[in-house]
DNA sequence: TTCCGACAGTGGGGTCGCAAT
DNA sequence: ATTGCGACCCCACTATCGGAA
């Protein structure tokens, strides 16, 4: 198959609105393909590369090349040659990875550059992804949709899904089946306001405490351990003392997920910062250990000694945890028997703020284990700050917010009067704030680079945060965690902003 | 007809490790 | 040694489609 075919097909995605036509075109694009390149053309199309990371980013793409005038390339050929990209390595590789890429653009013609360059730095925007590639899947083969969900939820990927699909159709699903040692994608959690909330939409459930670690998925059969995260990369060697962990339980054949975090001496959690720092190190494994001694802290169990528990109900394969993991390998947890029960609810996330932990995942408990963002039968709760801060300046937005001021550059009143940026952010704004927000700052603009539009310092936003995190990049030592908007304060001068004095103070936890 | 679940898009900061300077 | 940069951890929120209620 030729690219410039996929360039079209994922151009035409991109023009519709209408989640079914994406899902049609898909469909009639996976009938016309020829066995041999579905393992290229699914993922191509799902808008992500079979190689994963090339080490090739905007530097080197951002470069023109004047793009061939008739296509010639095949999607096998693309592939081949991103490929032998992924594999460069060692001195003089980025020149030799900056070539290959200028020789396969070179080859493009100018919708193919468009399409792969999409593809490489991992913004196709075509508005469908993985999700809309197994809808496709499903049409085009015949195959019930949620049976492909779960296939690929059990085989960790879409691609090896489709590859059987295709070659001997809706049949191949069973083949899927979970298995220790290959990590499945893991099921998350959505967001509630409150415990209240969670408890209200849930029913019965079980709070569990939420630790600010890295999330684990823990297999183990016999002497055999191989630990894998959220997006499956096996971690196994970063994290001996887990392995050990693993191997101390009673159970020989099991799947786990939880969360390896580092306590300090006194049994408080570290930031996450050290503790992802530590799992992130990889060439001195035995000294990051030393330093930073991470422990796994389970909340679920998804095989026991060949028994795949993921359709039991929460309430079951908690049991089933209990019986293999003791309790300080388990998170904390209190059960609540309905909506007339909040109370016990609310004392637990105390507690568990209390413990340092940074919230509680409220878990209805006839639920079983699904993968994915799909269904809600898992909701976090965390605290909420908020504050007063000065739009400092603005950066120009990409993709559907092009031609409006979107990054926010946020800044906290500094006891000599000027203000000290705190960081950025683009979240929590409606298309009409967007709207809002690119007119009033372009009347408080001071400077514009064709990047950020630099404006005096006037404009009070109010901002909700998750908590202050230490930095190096920002003049008072501190940023904000996940910072978003909420609302607009032009009843508030820059003067009634708040000041990095009491917001260092209003977190004493964390050092400069 | 209205409501809501699912999805994609829009990016944020930190840390590590490799390659280049 | 330091710097640049890509990968991968953590993540919130809005708009929109389309099926459920």
């Amino acid at each position: 198959m030729l690219l410039t075919r996929l360039a079209e097909v994922s151009r035409e995605v991109a023009a519709t609105a209408a989640r079914s036509r994406k899902t049609a075109l898909l469909a009639e694009l996976f009938r016309e393909t020829d066995p041999d390149d579905v393992p290229v053309v699914i993922p191509y199309l799902a808008g992500r590369l079979p190689q994963g990371r090339l080490g090739v980013g905007w530097k080197v793409l951002s470069r023109p090349v004047t793009p061939a005038a008739e296509p010639s390339l095949t999607v096998r050929g693309v592939d081949a040659r991103l490929t032998e990209l992924g594999r460069v390595s060692g001195p003089g590789s980025q020149a030799e990875r900056a070539r290959i890429v200028g020789e396969l653009m070179g080859a493009a013609t100018a919708d193919e550059q468009r399409f792969l360059l999409g593809l490489i730095t991992g913004e196709v925007r075509q508005g469908a992804l993985d999700a809309v590639a197994v809808e496709g899947l499903a049409q085009a083969t015949g195959a019930d949709p949620a049976a492909v969900r779960r296939a690929v939820m059990l085989a960790g990927s879409l691609q090896t899904v489709a590859e059987a699909l295709l070659a001997d159709g809706p049949a191949a699903l069973d083949r899927f089946r979970l298995t220790v040692g290959r990590p499945v994608l893991p099921m998350l959690a959505h967001t509630a306001s409150s415990v209240a909330e969670a408890v209200q939409k849930l029913g019965g459930c079980a709070v569990e405490e939420k630790l600010d670690g890295i999330r684990v998925q823990v297999h183990r059969d016999g002497d055999t351990v191989r630990i894998f995260t959220r997006t499956l990369d096996d971690i196994t060697d970063r994290l001996p003392e887990v392995t050990s962990a693993a191997r101390e339980l009673r159970g020989d054949r099991f799947i786990l997920d939880g969360e390896v975090i580092s306590f300090d001496g006194d049994g408080r959690p570290r930031s996450f910062q050290e503790t992802a720092g530590r799992v992130g190190s990889r060439t001195d494994v035995a000294k990051a250990a030393r330093e930073v001694p991470v422990s796994p802290v389970f909340f679920d169990v998804l095989s026991v000694d060949g028994h795949d528990l993921l359709d039991l109900p929460f309430a079951d394969r908690h049991a089933e945890l209990a019986r293999l993991v003791p309790e300080p390998m388990r998170v904390r947890r209190a059960l609540v028997s309905g909506p007339d029960d909040t109370t016990a609810a609310e004392e637990f996330l105390a507690a568990t703020l209390a413990r340092g932990h940074e919230g509680v995942v409220v878990k209805a408990l006839d639920a079983p284990y699904s993968a994915g963002r799909r269904g809600a039968s898992w909701l976090k709760v965390k605290p909420v700050h908020t504050l007063d801060l000065v739009v400092l300046a603005a950066e120009w937005g990409h993709g559907r917010r092009t031609g409006r001021l979107s990054n926010l550059h946020l800044g906290a009143r500094d006891t000599d009067g000027t203000f000290a940026m705190l960081g950025k952010t683009f979240k929590g704004m409606t298309d009409a704030m967007l709207e809002w927000q690119t007119a009033r700052l372009k009347e408080l603009e001071v400077s514009d680079d064709g990047w950020v539009v630099t404006v005096r310092p006037e404009l009070v936003v109010e901002i909700a945060y998750d908590g202050l995190q230490r930095s190096t990049r920002y003049p008072a030592g501190v940023t904000l965690r996940f910072a978003r908007v909420v609302r607009y304060r032009e009843d508030k001068r820059p003067e009634e902003a708040d000041t990095v004095e009491t917001l260092l103070a209003a977190h004493p936890e964390v050092q400069r």
